[in-house]
DNA sequence: TGGTCCAACTTGTCCTATAAGCTGATGACA
DNA sequence: TGTCATCAGCTTATAGGACAAGTTGGACCA
């Protein structure tokens, strides 16, 4: 559930249990429910007209999140903001967009870190299998620069496969998450990322790099990818300085 | 549910669809249910004897880590084990101890990536009130080198403070989940780290060179701690050549 | 004042019933 | 014989009521 296993454009009907976790946690959020006393499984059942089964995994789903923290015979309690699961997709979708476009920039800075040393960790044992993959990647995304969303979906497909070569399935997670964290976002936006052609021939050097079994040029080649797109990133979105005085 | 909130040396009695959820886990990852096909929820109920509400509390757990995906109507079906959820310390403790092994040398590599680059960001904007707490820690670490569950709190509490300084929720995220991952796993092996004072020195090379707000020499020595770290880590577990032949 | 105990509240588990969605097989029609 | 609509049966989603188990705070007693 953390994670949508549903393609990013298909038009899911949420489960009851996931619209009441969304209008709750934005209450939180705005500051509606005050830090520490969360509603208990009775009020959420009473407030919003669900049975106490659906309140329950409401909770639950909080719970999962890090949102709040819930145990027999005690209260149900929210959780200190800074530590959400903020990797997950799901609460992405139910904060405000001006949060969002922050954990957008924190995202890509995470990418910035590691992804070019995934690239390299790659290089070094990379099958041929997985370098067929890529190439074919790269020839389908050839062909979809008129289909942001289509394309997307394979540029995922190629950083993933790249992580996957990197053999480190915690980084593999993180990315996993990451990449739906970005997908997840873009739907919200509703923005689509620019200069496709371009990426298309960045993902080229990438992949050369990697036949070549450089792991100094799979991470040159890599940051070059991922700084040209922050700054694609920057231009779209336009107000730099909006994380001026956010923290508490 | 997914993080503990506990502390790490607490006995906690877990709840019925957990230990379920712990039991269903263990023999997919034995094989003992076939790829793909999961038990419906009244499978679980009659095998286990709990009540449906039970099964289905289990199968949303397992859904949550990404273990399996279930959808109305459905049958629930395994998801591949590469995209489980591996930064969960409720996954972890299912493993077995040979996969948890290799989930901790791969932990490892992420922080000594992520870790000094987080440093050398905190280094740039650190309050006074960062750097006394960090003061704070590192005094406590020097009192408590014999008990190694309290020395790691504070050790936990130290590069939680340093992640936070650096300004990036991501970030802070991942390295929240890294660190409850390790002690989960510590907790596990029944392990203690040896070399504690040694890492009090190399926490007070960081914090100096937080102080001077020098990035350079923040990533710097965060770097050496880490890697001197490592080589005890493997000292301790001794085979280094056990993730061979592993991947599929 | 200090401590014990209990009542009220809260979450955990169980049972039963119905609604809603999917899948595969059956059977009608061309 | 091949194609497609339909439906029965299985599965998950939601509802309501009941009791068990754990926690908390206040009443009560010494």
């Amino acid at each position: 559930m953390q994670r949508g296993q549903e393609s990013p454009d298909a038009v899911k009907v949420r489960t009851l249990p996931v619209q009441v976790a969304a209008l709750l946690t934005r209450r939180i959020v705005s500051g509606d429910i005050e830090d520490g006393r969360a509603p208990s499984e009775l009020d959420i059942s009473r407030e919003f007209g669900v049975s106490r089964v659906v309140a329950r995994e409401t909770l639950k789903i909080l719970a999962s999140l890090d949102i709040v923290e819930v145990a027999q015979g005690r209260r149900v309690v929210v959780r200190p903001r800074a530590e959400w699961d903020y990797l997950s997709p799901l609460l992405i979708e139910w904060l405000p967009p001006e949060i969002v476009g922050e954990l957008l920039q924190e995202l890509h800075q995470m990418r910035v870190l590691l992804e070019p040393e995934l690239a390299a960790m790659a290089a070094a044992g990379i099958t041929e299998e997985t370098l067929n993959r890529l190439k074919d990647g790269i020839d389908r995304m050839a062909v979809l620069e008129a289909d942001p969303n289509a394309y997307l979906e394979v540029d995922h497909e190629f950083h993933m496969e790249i992580c996957r070569a990197a053999d480190n399935r915690i980084l593999d997670r993180i990315m996993y998450s990451a990449r739906w964290l970005g997908t997840a976002s873009r739907r919200i936006t509703n923005e689509a990322p620019a200069g496709l052609r371009r990426a298309t021939a960045e993902h080229t050097e990438i992949y050369e790099a990697l036949v070549a079994r450089d792991p100094e040029g799979a991470r040159a080649a890599m940051r070059r990818h991922l700084s040209k797109n922050y700054s694609t990133l920057l231009a779209e979105k336009g107000k730099q300085t909006r994380r001026a005085a956010r923290r508490r």
